[in-house]
DNA sequence: GCGTAACATTACAGCCATTGGAACCTTTGG
DNA sequence: CCAAAGGTTCCAATGGCTGTAATGTTACGC
């Protein structure tokens, strides 16, 4: 498929999709006699994944590096599987520290009333919770 | 107090601090008789705030907004709900997300034997993993 | 009172990860 | 055959910082 309909399927940006492939992050399965990227299942499946990863605040280095661990045949597997449970543990603490703000987000939310009065609970919450 | 001070209050970088100024973001109360900026308990909490409002996701442009609502004494809190809340879904949908990959990471993580064979899962599971 | 270290100032450059636009080429369908 | 839709390259600009240089100010010990 082309770039257009990778990027489609990956969710990303066509733009987003073309600089990938420029800085060599996720490269084109082929170049058709065009000059057109040429994607298939794997360069989406590794779109996707970088999407996910940058959504959640790894650099494109560190997707490069989460990357490699799925290109690098002669790395054993003992190395890859280090990388990423360190990886996981990263990805735990994150994700456990936005589902707190969330939840944080949405009590003040709940005890927001939502009507013309001026002293809304959301706005007095972030600014007492500034401790931390 | 100075921007040093403020910024580790609000738990910022000083540099960050002072490009908030700049932008006009969080001003200083005041500037002392040599032009330093001071700060007084309020920008503090302006600036942990806009740390806070950043963290979730919020562009500077809307945290811009929220201070705007936050600053205006006849806002009505059903406006402040009404941006949280469509906030609050975004968020959602970015934890859906991340929780995504963690679970991508972990499978691979626990299919992996982690011995010195090069033949690891987690090369695999990229193929098969294509849909999100 | 003086030195100096720790802080502050501005201005400007650079960075990362995109994103927009111009100018052009290829494929697809009526 | 021609237009629309989508592809190409290249270069410029954006957002949100962050580093660096050159310089000014303040606090503290001597």
């Amino acid at each position: 498929m082309k770039v257009g309909e990778a990027a489609t399927r990956a969710g990303l940006p066509t733009k987003t999709v073309r600089y990938y492939a420029d800085i060599g992050l996720v490269k084109p399965e082929a170049r058709s006699q065009a000059g057109y990227r040429m994607y298939g299942p794997t360069e989406v499946g590794k779109l996707a994944f970088v999407r996910r990863a940058r959504a959640f605040g790894f650099s494109v280095a560190e997707c490069r590096e989460l990357l490699g661990l799925y290109e690098d045949k002669s790395r054993s597997s003992r190395d890859v599987k280090a990388i990423a449970q360190a990886r996981l543990h990263e990805i735990d603490a994150r994700l456990a520290e936005m589902a707190k703000l969330r939840d944080e987000l949405s009590h003040l939310v709940h005890a927001c009333h939502g009507d013309e009065r001026p002293d809304c609970p959301i706005l007095d919450g972030l600014e007492a919770g500034n401790k931390g």
